[in-house]
DNA sequence: TTGAAAGCGCTAACAT
DNA sequence: ATGTTAGCGCTTTCAA
């Protein structure tokens, strides 16, 4: 294997020249030194050893990814996206990517920790696993799609409040009045609960009775959705204007509602949340929220980046991405059947 | 940070026997040594700095995984569940995944030479990027839907034949003499290929014209399937049984002849390929030829492991999977009408 | 079962 | 602009 010292060797120079070199420190190291030892490196095929770098330096170049790991991992677009995304990013900036699904972060961390990875990004954590993991790790972190209210928590999300509200200001212009807010259980703190909250002030200010709000808990699955369509296809007074907390979940209601020859959006109508490339595919297509996921990496990565360039741990800064209505096709006036 | 010689001077040990704990070598330290020094480990918070491990072991336990980059990266539901699948498994074994896209292959892992990574897993590489990647990388490597007659070259892959051949059975049987193979170009050799080749074998088996099959050139991409179907809804004499290589395509035409009214599989019958997530999520639901993700995924990170513990870099084997026939609601008898 | 010595390939810090 | 020294934290090899 060729190593730093065997160049240095050919090419009459120390090794640590040729350090320099590789690392581009122009500064230390003439143009034409850097030029004739680059040659010789091109061709002897040298490929520097990361290990001993990261050894050396206290530095790996590695940025770690952790989502949270769910039946299929990865199975979700939202997900699938931002890792993609994220791996982009990194990769570009040239630093390397680990990811790792996570059912307990803070062993999950532990692990990555052995690579003295430089950062890592969390997705989709629990606002309360904020706190243990800052104290088990102390390299810098950054939390995606995270409410935790600890001082120093460095955050990047969209902007759920406004995406609820839009999503029931839309239901509500189109005049529904049954409304139902579909999605995971809502905690105190959270994505689910700022939707939750700009969903209701939506409906206060609309002068309609909070209570005309019907709250449906729904795992984001599809089959979950699709299994709540066929329960609510039943009902006599059931919502008409529906709102998911996740695309997945919309295309489940809509998938089970026209398996059963309710119409969309002429019966009941659909909005969704993130619009996943999904929400294009079905038909008619997903009304729905979008958030911007490739804009969420791009902002979880440079503030990371910030972080590490800056030696610090964490910052107190959140970045919240907007969020836009998508009109499209499953919202519609409610049946005047009814 | 504490390190192997800081737990070796409290317990009283050499750092090589704390070393021969971590690595759980019971046969060279007692099982009370071992206890004393595991505790102390614990108290400590020990963690091992992995970095250095690779540079002295010259093994880094670092599995690389590398794919095409798209536009959209992980994008399609089929890299994201078969990464998030490797992800699993590679985790499960206490190894670690780094992940990259990869538009130059070779340039792509001559960066994950760097980490002096154990294997590697291509996924959706090019047969004729094998032969180049062989020359350049010398550690395992496992190429997924790959089909290149290089010898040594270790594969893991789906019975693309097959599922070619049992689409086109399934039209035929439903009755259909017009058909189409819609996918991206038919190369020499390849997944593509293989699915075409299945194709055109069970039309000759029914005695039908191989000319009956039209061929027609479309990427993998919701949105050129459903081009192709608006183009194809035009058309007076268009093929009524539509194989596409992809769920994707498939999703893509019967949206677009959704959309033009053109009722499926009513009018014309679709039959895709993959049986992804979405595949189920459309109205109606796509029939597909169905491939195992996750079986696949297993599948790679089986023969890569082997190959390391082996100390091999390459094996002349291919794994191929079963691919089976799941008919859903998008294919049905061709119309009279016409 | 345990330890000592040497060194993996690189870089920080300090010369020159 | 370049070199020297020392050492990162661990494992391999050999010895006891």
């Amino acid at each position: 294997m060729t190593t730093l010292r065997d160049i240095a060797l050919e090419a009459g120079v120390s090794a640590m020249t040729v350090s320099n070199v590789v690392n581009g420190r122009h500064d230390r190291v003439s143009a034409a030194t850097a030029e004739r030892v680059r040659a010789i490196m091109e061709r002897r095929g040298f490929i520097p050893n990361a290990p001993a770098r990261a050894l050396s330096a206290n530095r790996s170049n590695i940025v770690a990814l952790v989502y949270r790991s769910d039946l299929e991992p990865l199975g979700n677009p939202h997900d699938a996206a931002f890792v993609g995304e994220v791996e982009r990013q990194i990769s570009g900036l040239g630093r390397h990517l680990m990811i790792r699904a996570a059912e307990d972060v803070i062993r999950t961390a532990a692990k990555l920790r052995t690579w003295r990875v430089d950062g890592a990004i969390f997705l989709g954590t629990l606002g309360s696993e904020v706190d243990d993991l800052r104290q088990h790790i102390d390299v810098p972190m950054v939390f995606v799609d995270n409410y935790s209210e600890s001082p120093q928590v460095s955050k990047v999300g969209v902007d759920d409040l406004r995406g609820g509200y839009l999503a029931a200001r839309h239901l509500l212009d189109a005049g529904h009045e049954r409304l139902a807010f579909v999605g995971p259980h809502i905690d105190d703190v959270g994505v689910i609960r700022q939707r939750y909250n700009g969903f209701c002030r939506a409906i206060a200010e609309s002068g309609l009775e909070p209570g005309t709000v019907r709250v449906i808990e729904c795992d984001s699955r599809f089959q979950h959705g699709r299994d709540l369509a066929a329960r609510l296809g039943d009902e006599a007074a059931r919502p008409t204007g529906l709102f998911a907390t996740a695309d997945i979940i919309a295309i489940g209601l809509l998938n089970g509602f026209l398996s059963r020859g309710v119409r969309v959006p002429d019966d009941v109508s659909i909005i969704g949340f993130d619009d996943t490339p999904d929400s294009t595919h079905v038909f008619p297509a997903l009304t729905t929220i979008r958030q911007d996921v490739a804009s969420k990496a791009a902002a979880a990565v440079e503030m990371l980046v910030t972080l590490i360039g800056a030696g610090e741990t964490a910052s107190s800064e959140r970045v919240t991405l907007d969020v836009e209505l998508v009109p499209r096709a499953t919202v519609g006036p409610p049946s005047k059947a009814r």
